[in-house]
DNA sequence: AGCACGCCGACT
DNA sequence: GTCGGCGTGCTC
């Protein structure tokens, strides 16, 4: 077993035996595995680090990438296998993204195999179908007496293993495939033809016959002249088959005839070498820098000249002109010869910035996001990894775009939640990026109207400097709140309204002046739960610790965490009373939509949220929708509050601003404060003053009064002061170790086991251990789950009994079923 | 994680 | 007699 080691250096010195390399596959195993290199298909030599391969593993054809150059030894694993390719045109694991996945992997705990996936664009490393050749010696072999009627079914040709049992008419076990193997007989090869790891298109060439030749011995082929000719004036001698379709129509027979006489050849070509050279960038409206802004522009720039690591908390209230600074800093960036990286949250990617951003840089800026599509995301991607690219805009993943001159790495909205990844390697691409900064002596800019208490504690520790920006940019005025206290409300009303009269007539009022308006509430559906009020039983997922969700657009039950949909019962599934029974409680957008449009039939009200299908489009349609004000009423979730900037609305309702309150996380007032103030910051950002109404039972909570006052440092003082009373983070680091198990006693045994490892093996005062404890949500999609979390002060001695954890496990055979993961500096407890 | 192999009970 | 349930263990 190779342990996961990716310093050539400490390969054994061996010029003898058979070329090996290091590989890493996608399965999630602590290890990487060793290859043997057909030498004379492959030369060793053109084998390095970061290639993609093509591997046998198991029953499988798996793609792979090496972590090693080739090397030589004599005593490699016994039963190492050959590759079966390997596509030496192309590293695809720039060594500088090497580094920060050697870092990753040691943090998180994680395999190296999945860290490497994170670094691809998705697809690259999908399985292929395997096949079974006879090699010429098998053939001698399969066809003399001694080679049995199972071997001779191959000279017909290669088949995959079920083709080839079908035919044999018995099973054949995998020892046996081995063994034919390991002689010599039989060889693995892929069944389509490999798909190469970048995008690539199909052109036609003109070869060096094809140059020296004079058109006139061609004699009367005057069509043949003629596209020769076309070709040869090209700059590249190359064109697109379509491209000579367009000029000559049906120009087949024409390549053809020219093809045999050896004058062109069809290739096949990376896409980005199709790419012109000329980065056409459009100049932007020129901004005039506030002094607030061109202070921190100044600062950042003056990094920026040292070429040295730092690192900046851009704390900036919304509006500001944060973006603006980060443009100007990338432009600085490149005009120091060195490349940008600019992450943004996931859901973020407004058009406003995708057009801003694209204006001042045009081809020199690749976009690696959701909000585009696959095809174009690889070709982004391949562009990047061509050189042909200085500034990346991307997600969470965009950090481990594989820029060698990295000078700059933007992480917009820090505080943002979604830079961390919440399954597979549960990382956090803030953190990372710092790390890269690090790596590549960079200037790392952390922004946001709303500091994570972790960036600002990073402050006040002396690792970042700290750049305010208190005005917004436009001389606009932060909005005007107005917290409504809900219980007065349900006095009045004598029932739980969805919406207060106050804020029903400041709708009104915003659409009769031409204004529009945003709704949020962070509940999808359109109701929460269906209760029997017989027996008080809840409808609840079946393969999950969840009640199901009434949606009215397929009129089901939906559950949000497996997907799961189910009809409405006729009658209680517990006590079988009859639907008259049955009730439905709580509220979504999908009701608050519905009950909006009622009271409003004159205007158009739209919902953006999860559960409009296929994200992409559908979210870029209602937001051009609303913002060309097709639409006068946005209703959504937090998806709405992520950085838009439609300067037409004037009146931003909050529905439901406690509702993550009662979430059982010590994050929550953070989470909340950061939501209030990110949505109510999309109100009053053009002309007219903005207007924000909260809703809520908890007038007094000091989350929601600060939100209402504008005022994070106020927030941020009491935050902290409880934080560090009650040992949290960012005073405390944390490690969630889960345990899930499809049979619950297992999963209880397990995390049970552990609890007694942890408390005999901790020593120092500082560690605490909380629990076993179940998880908030104790099943999803039918596994059982329980938790265990440590806290300590010091990260390396929290880390250091995490090993000890994990070393335990490993050696009892437990880290495998019950599943266990852990969850390094973890953001939710569910 | 998959997945092959193997060892048990319910059927033709 | 076989089909198929899930429980282990291995993957270069």
């Amino acid at each position: 077993m190779a342990a996961h080691d990716p310093s050539p250096a400490s390969l054994p010195l061996d010029d003898t035996g058979p070329w090996l390399v290091e590989v890493a596959l996608p399965v999630p195993l602590r290890q990487t595995f060793t290859y043997k290199i057909p030498a004379g298909d492959i030369n060793p030599a053109v084998v390095k680090r970061g290639l993609r391969v093509l591997v046998p593993f198991r029953s499988k054809l798996l793609y792979g990438i090496t972590m090693s150059d080739a090397y030589q030894s004599a005593d490699a694993y016994p039963r190492t296998r050959y590759l079966v390719s390997c596509d030496t045109r192309q590293i695809v694991i720039a060594e500088e993204v090497h580094h920060l996945l050697d870092w990753m992997v040691r943090y998180y705990r994680a395999p190296i195999g999945e860290a490497v996936k994170l670094a691809l664009p998705p697809g690259v490393l999908n399985e292929k179908e395997i096949q079974f050749a006879l090699s010429p010696n098998g053939k001698t072999f399969a066809e003399s007496e001694a080679g049995g009627i199972v071997l001779a079914q191959l000279l017909g040709g290669p088949l995959t293993r079920k083709e080839w049992q079908l035919k044999a008419k018995t099973e054949i076990k995998l020892e046996d495939i081995r063994f034919w193997e390991d002689q010599g007989y039989l060889f693995i090869q892929s069944r389509d033809r490999e798909k190469e790891s970048i995008p690539h298109v199909t052109v036609v060439v003109v070869t060096e016959a094809g140059r020296a030749v004079d058109p006139t011995e061609l004699g009367r082929a005057y069509k043949q002249i003629e596209l020769l000719r076309w070709l040869r004036v090209r700059e590249t001698h190359f064109a697109r088959i379509p491209e000579i379709y367009a000029v000559f129509g049906s120009a087949s027979p024409l390549l053809n005839q020219l093809e045999k006489k050896g004058f062109i050849e069809r290739k096949r070509i990376p896409k980005y070498e199709l790419l012109g050279d000329d980065a056409e960038t459009t100049a932007d409206a020129v901004h005039t820098l506030t002094e607030e802004q061109g202070a921190a522009f100044e600062e950042i720039t003056a990094g920026l000249d040292l070429a040295r690591f730092c690192s900046f908390l851009l704390f900036g209230v919304t509006g500001a002109g944060k973006t603006e600074i980060y443009l100007r800093a990338i432009q600085h960036c490149l005009e120091n010869g060195r490349q940008a990286l600019f992450l943004v949250p996931e859901i973020a990617l407004t058009p406003l910035m995708h057009r801003r951003i694209r204006d001042r840089f045009g081809e020199r800026l690749a976009i690696l996001h959701s909000a585009v599509g696959m095809s174009q995301r690889s070709e982004a991607w391949a562009n990047v990894l061509a050189g042909k690219v200085d500034v990346v805009l991307g997600a969470r993943s965009g950090v481990f775009a594989p820029l060698p001159r990295l000078g700059l790495v933007i992480v917009d909205e820090e505080h943002d939640q979604s830079y961390k990844q919440n399954d597979g390697i549960r990382y956090h691409a803030r953190d990372l990026a710092l790390v890269r900064g690090k790596m590549a002596e960079a200037v790392v800019v952390l922004g946001s109207a709303t500091p994570s208490l972790e960036s600002w504690q990073n402050h006040r520790r002396g690792r970042h400097h700290l750049l305010t920006l208190t005005k917004r940019a436009t001389k606009a005025k932060l909005p005007e709140v107005e917290i409504l206290d809900m219980r007065g409300e349900f006095k009045a009303q004598r029932k739980r309204p969805l919406l207060s009269r106050r804020l029903q007539a400041a709708i009104g009022e915003t659409l009769k002046s031409g204004n529009q308006v945003m709704i949020l509430l962070n509940r999808r559906g359109y109701h929460n739960f269906l209760l029997c009020r017989k027996c008080g039983h809840v409808e609840m997922c079946s393969q999950c610790e969840v009640c199901l969700t009434f949606h009215r657009t397929d009129e089901r039950l939906h559950c949000h965490y497996c997907n799961e949909i189910r009809p409405v019962p006729a009658a209680c599934s517990s006590c079988a009373a009859d639907g008259v029974a049955l009730q439905f409680f709580g509220e979504g957008t999908q009701q608050i939509e519905a009950h909006i449009q009622e009271l409003f039939p004159d205007y158009v009200v739209d919902r953006m949220d999860r559960d409009r299908l296929s994200a992409r489009e559908a979210h870029q349609k209602i937001l051009d929708k609303f913002e060309s004000r097709q639409t006068d009423i946005l209703v959504g979730t937090q998806m709405i509050a992520k950085g838009h900037d439609f300067p037409n609305v004037t009146l931003v309702g909050i529905v439901n601003a406690d509702q993550g309150l009662r979430i059982p996380d010590f994050r929550s007032a953070e989470t909340v404060f950061q939501l209030l103030t990110q949505v109510a910051g999309r109100s009053g950002r053009g002309k007219n003053p903005g207007r924000v109404v909260i809703q809520t039972y908890m007038p007094e909570h000091y989350c929601i009064r600060f939100a209402a006052d504008h005022d994070f440092l106020a927030f941020l003082k009491k935050e902290l002061t409880y934080r560090e009373h009650l040992f949290y983070p960012p005073f405390a680091h944390m490690i969630n170790i889960m345990v899930t198990h499809k049979d619950d006693q297992k999963a209880a045994q397990a995390i049970q086991w552990m609890a007694a490892q942890l408390n005999s093996v901790k020593q120092r005062a500082d560690l605490v251990v909380l629990g076993p404890t179940k998880a908030a949500i104790g099943r999803i999609k039918g596994a059982w789950r329980y938790q265990i979390v440590l806290k300590s002060g010091d990260r390396a001695s929290l880390h250091g009994f995490a090993d000890q954890v994990v070393e335990t496990c490993v050696a009892r055979g437990l880290i495998e079923r019950p599943a266990v993961t852990f969850d390094i500096d973890p953001y939710q407890f569910l």
